[in-house]
DNA sequence: GACTGGCACTCGTTACAGTCGAGTGCCAGC
DNA sequence: GCTGGCACTCGACTGTAACGAGTGCCAGTC
C-alpha cells in the first residue's frame, strides 16, 4: 500500500509532536494542533494504516501514538523540510570559532558548541593522520641512546614517541638524521609513507643502518601504525535530559559506549563519510546504542575530508535542527582548518 | 559527650553494612551479622546516641539508619583500618602500567585502571607544566611570517603554538632564535622562565627585537599564562551503577561538573596536595557534587608532585578500599615518571 | 467512496483503604 | 548498665474503584 499525501502529513504531525511534548500523541489533540482539515476519526484511520505499515505504534492499547525508528526514517527521508539557521545562530557558530588558539582548542570549542546548539552529546574526530600530510619531522636528544621524535602535521597536529637507540649517537649524526627524514617525508601524506621510511633505511650509509632501521620502525608506528585516532566529546550531561525512558530506563550501557574510544570511532567511521548521515535506533551497529540516534558528517578544508563530527541523542531528537546545525558546523571547522 | 568503644563499633558496622548493602541498617541485622556481644535493644541506645550527635540518622521513622557525612568523616578518620591491596591487585596495577607507551599513555591507562579497580569514577590530571621544566624547544617555519612553536617538558609533555609574526624571517634567522631560546631556557622550571623570556628580549640585537618580541609574549603564553591543565576521565557509567538515590535523584549536575575541565581541576586541586585527601559530601567546594564523594592525592617521581589523580563517588563507598588503590596507583605512576 | 459523529471498549493512572512488617522508643526488671 | 517486652510509626505493598484519554468500529451523510 502506497501511503497517500494526508497520510504522509499525519505521520509529520505526529512527529513533530511527539519530538516537542515526548508524550504520546492522539487523534484529537492532532487535529487541534495541526490543521489537517479533516476529523479526529479520519486521522484514527490513517493512523490505524501507519501502524499497519510499520511506521507508529502504542506503547499500551489505551494511549496515543510514538513514531517507530522506521517512522523517523520515512520523516528523515521524505518529510522533514530542512530548518535554516537563524542569522544569529551563524554569527554564533562563526564568532565562538574564530577565537580558536590552535587545533586542539578548535576541537574543544567545535565540540562544546555543537553540544549546546543541539542539545545533545557531542563528538569531534581529530583531524586523522591518515588524511594529512607531514610538514615537519623533529629529533631530540634525551640522551645518548633517547630521541624524542616529534612529528607536526599540516593539520596543526602533533605526534610525539621515544626512540631507544641501539647505541651511542652524537648530536651531529642527529643533525644528519633529523635533515634525511625530513627531506624525504615533508609534504607526503602519512598513508603514502611506508615505502619512503623503507627507502631511508636503504640508502643511508652502512655504519648508520642500524640507527635509522630503529628510527624507521619507530616513525612507522608513529605515522601509519598508530592510528589512535582521537575524539573529542561534550555535553553528556545532555542525556539526562528528558524522560529515562528515553533509552529504556538506563543510561548505563550509553555512557559505556561512550567511553570507548574504538566504539566512538566506529560511530563516527565509514570514512566515505563526506555526506550527512542519520542513523536512527536500531541502524546503529553498536548494541549498546540501539536506543539512540547519529547525526553524522566529515568535514575538512575544501572538498577534503579529514575527521568526523556529529551528535548523539534519543531517537526522538529535533531531525532537521540537529542536521542543520551538524552541517554547518562541520562547514565552518572546515574553512577553519582551509585557513590554517 | 565522648562516645565509647562500643558505641564507635556500632557507627563502623553501621557504615560498613550501609556500604555493602546499600539499605538502611537496623538495629537487629546489626547484631546478627556483627557479633557486638549486646541485645539490638542497647545497640538501639547506643544508635540514638549517635543519631543525637550527628552520625547517623534515619531516613524515614520506622526504618533503619544511614551514617551522614559527619559519620563517614568519623569512619575514614578513626575507625577504618588500612585495606591492603592484594598482591594480585598489585601485580595488576604494575603490569598494567609498565606497558605504556609514552605519556598519553600512562595517563590513559591509569585513568581507566582507577577506574576499573574502584568502581568509581577516575580522575588524572597530566603532569602539571607549572612544575616540569623545558627539555627543548622547536621552532618550525610554517610560513615566511609563521612559526610553529613546540615545547617539550621533562615529564614528555608537548606543548605547540603559532605564532604570527610582524615581519617575514628568512630560515637562517629562525635558526638563530631556536638556539637562543634553548641555550637561555632549557633545563628551568617553567614557573621560574617569565624574567628569562624577558631578558631574551632586552639581549637581542636591535633590528630582530620586534621578531623576539612576538616570540616571547607566545612563549609566555604557552609557558605559564596557558597553564590549561589537561585531565583524563573515565569510569563515568560507574555513577549509574547502585539507586539513583546515591545522587539524590539526578546524575545531571554530576555529569555537567565532569564536564567542565575548571572544575576537576579545583576538584583535585589544592595544589599542596602531597598527602591523600578524603572530602565527604558536604565538605566538598563545588555544589553540584556535594552528594559525592572524593579521594584524591598528589604523585610524582620521588618526593615531587607533578599531578593529582581520585576518584569519585557516592558518598557511600568503600572508603579504606579506594584509599588504598588510589594510594598504590598513585605511587606506581609516580615510579614509572622517574624512570622516563 | 471518502469522511464524520457517535458509542462501546480498553487500559493505564490516580486515589483511597487496608494489611504487613521492619524498625523504633520507652520502660520495667534483672 | 544491659535486656526483654510492648506499643507505636510509617513506608511498602495489595486490592478496589473511579476516571479519562484514546481507540476501533459502524451507521449515516455529502
Amino acid at each position: 500500500m502506497t501511503l497517500d499525501e494526508r497520510k504522509l502529513d499525519v505521520l509529520r504531525a505526529i512527529v513533530e509532536d511527539y519530538v516537542a511534548t515526548q508524550e504520546p500523541v492522539g487523534s484529537k489533540a492532532l487535529v487541534e494542533r495541526h490543521n489537517l482539515g479533516v476529523s479526529p476519526a479520519t486521522v484514527r484511520n490513517d493512523m490505524a494504516v501507519l501502524e499497519e505499515e510499520g511506521y507508529i505504534r502504542q506503547p499500551h492499547t489505551s494511549a496515543g501514538r510514538v513514531p517507530t525508528d522506521r517512522g523517523y526514517r520515512l520523516f528523515v527521508d521524505r518529510l522533514s523540510r530542512i530548518k535554516p539557521l537563524s542569522p544569529a545562530e551563524r554569527r554564533a557558530i562563526e564568532r565562538f570559532l574564530a577565537g580558536a588558539l590552535d587545533l586542539d582548542d578548535v576541537v574543544h570549542r567545535t565540540v562544546r558548541l555543537l553540544a549546546q546548539l543541539t542539545r545533545q552529546v557531542a563528538v569531534v574526530q581529530y583531524p586523522s593522520l591518515a588524511r594529512s600530510s607531514v610538514r615537519h619531522l623533529e629529533l631530540v636528544p634525551i640522551s645518548t641512546t633517547r630521541l624524542m621524535l616529534v612529528m607536526i602535521a599540516d593539520t596543526g597536529r602533533v605526534e610525539q614517541r621515544l626512540v631507544d637507540l641501539p647505541a651511542p649517537v652524537p648530536d651531529e649524526a642527529v643533525a644528519d638524521l633529523r635533515r634525511m627524514v625530513n627531506e624525504k617525508l615533508v609534504g607526503k601524506r602519512l598513508s603514502d609513507t611506508p615505502p619512503l621510511v623503507q627507502a631511508l633505511v636503504d640508502e643511508v650509509a652502512p655504519d648508520a643502518r642500524n640507527t635509522m632501521a630503529t628510527l624507521a620502525s619507530v616513525l612507522l608506528e608513529t605515522l601509519v601504525e598508530r592510528h589512535e585516532e582521537r575524539i573529542a566529546l561534550a555535553g553528556r550531561a545532555n542525556l539526562t535530559r528528558g524522560s529515562l525512558l528515553d533509552f529504556q530506563g538506563s543510561l548505563r550501557p550509553i555512557l559505556e559506549a561512550l567511553e570507548e574510544e574504538v566504539i566512538l570511532l566506529k560511530l563516527l567511521g565509514e570514512v566515505d563519510a563526506s555526506t550527512l548521515r542519520v542513523r536512527i535506533g536500531d541502524e546503529n551497529e553498536i548494541d549498546n546504542l540501539r536506543s539512540t540516534s547519529v547525526v553524522s558528517t566529515g568535514y575538512g578544508p575544501g572538498a577534503t575530508i579529514v575527521g568526523s563530527l556529529g551528535v548523539l541523542g534519543p531517537t526522538r531528537m529535533d531531525y532537521p535542527g540537529n542536521i542543520a546545525t551538524v552541517r554547518a558546523v562541520a562547514r565552518y571547522v572546515g574553512e577553519l582548518l582551509g585557513n590554517n
